[in-house]
DNA sequence: ATTGCCTTTGCGGGAACATGCAAGGGTTTG
DNA sequence: CAAACCCTTGCATGTTCCCGCAAAGGCAAT
């Protein structure tokens, strides 16, 4: 079993709790950080020391602490961690439930779990923790089904996520085809932003803009 | 100190967190449930038996269950409660931020402490315990400032943010105001509503009504 | 009752969005 | 080469949104 692991978890008493689980799984030194700075210096000095940890169970959302710390969010710790110790196992543990971004963790930092905080996460840390010791992969039953439908899923291509992305932050369909035409992308007089529009609505099954990109937001495209 | 505590709480880990903290307490009796339903019905039960509980420790927001549950979230387990045992203490235990909701549950359902989940709930729990124990009303001091101050806040009701929830999901302004007219809201004038979305606009820093409701989403409000 | 203030509402005109239609240009196919 | 096709674009029309203005109602102070 895991010998070092490294818990990072804002919530004080849910920090207590995957202590106290972890002890029982016999693990012999686990340390709770706060805050995704101390995190990665942890992990930082415990490489040099050549005792690096095996094993690095993490939040996504932590509260802001307004004290200049560089890391805010737990993916930015992984893929800070990914470069200073490559091997290192990682589970996320987290309340987010968009199959989109779930799946990007996996796609982009080779994440090798990901468990829910919900009513079975209790045991499903256990399994977590065993599946990732034995070189496998684990993801939360309730999760698998909608991220393997998420595969086949819709293509948005680069544009459709730019135009999704420019929408969520306040530019008008004018703006959107003026930026478009500056950086010389295809399709981009009003008319043709309107027919991507047309065409994400339909995809994403939304009667207007704004429900177009709450979709995309709540499934983690933008 | 509290001899039978009942809490509610539906993230697996916390709850075992939450539990054996209470232990060390040396409170003799404590019950945790998943479901704000379940912590009703052990409530009556208790009371029936004529051993009520004399503490809950309650969550906010609960994952849906898709089983016919009635009570969905903890303000609605608070008020359920209330009614059948006006007497017990209530501490609230959740992530909610919002100083508006907070002082609701104060002003509304006379709750007796409030703690967020945060880096410090650890030792806030146990003030928080010992404040209500004594008679006293306990709120995270972080809190205390925002909540005193809550004039030049950002302060949105409810009304506010179900138009933000309708919007994300996709009605125009005349339906939001149809919707609001069936239910006798005040205000409720497509005008109103416009007045409304200008205010919420401005609160947000928002350039059109997408990028108001991906703003909310993005801070928490839908 | 009068005055003053605030909230709510309807109206109107202009801006932004939605969408069908057809012209122009490029590529593929026979 | 021409026919068929698709992609892009502009134009036109209707809908929805935006916002100033003023009338109407409620409430408090005098």
């Amino acid at each position: 079993m895991f010998k070092k692991v490294l818990v990072a978890e804002d919530h004080g008493l849910t920090g207590t709790g995957l202590k106290e689980r972890l002890s029982l799984l016999q693990i012999p030194e686990v340390t709770v950080v706060h805050y995704c700075d101390d995190a990665l210096l942890k992990s930082k000095g415990a490489v040099q020391q050549n005792q690096p940890f095996d094993l690095l169970i993490t939040d996504l959302s932590f509260k802001n602490s307004y004290k200049g710390r560089r890391l805010t969010t737990g993916e930015a710790l992984i893929a800070a961690l990914r470069e200073i110790q490559p091997s290192i196992k990682i589970i996320v543990y987290s309340v987010e439930h968009r199959v989109g971004k779930i799946k990007s963790l996996f796609d982009s930092y080779a994440i090798n779990g990901f468990v829910g905080k919900d009513r079975e996460d209790l045991n499903e840390i256990n399994k977590a923790i065993q599946e990732t010791f034995e070189g496998r992969q684990y993801i939360s039953p309730s999760l698998q089904q909608s991220l393997r439908s998420a595969e086949n899923q819709l293509e948005l291509d680069t544009y459709d996520i730019e135009v999704l992305r420019l929408l969520s932050k306040g530019f008008k369909q004018e703006e959107i085809a003026k930026k478009f035409q500056e950086k010389n992308y295809p399709a981009s007089s009003l008319r043709s932003i309107q027919d991507r529009l047309v065409k994400l609505k339909t995809i994403f099954e939304a009667k207007t803009p704004t429900h177009l990109v709450a979709q995309a937001m709540e499934r983690g495209f933008i």
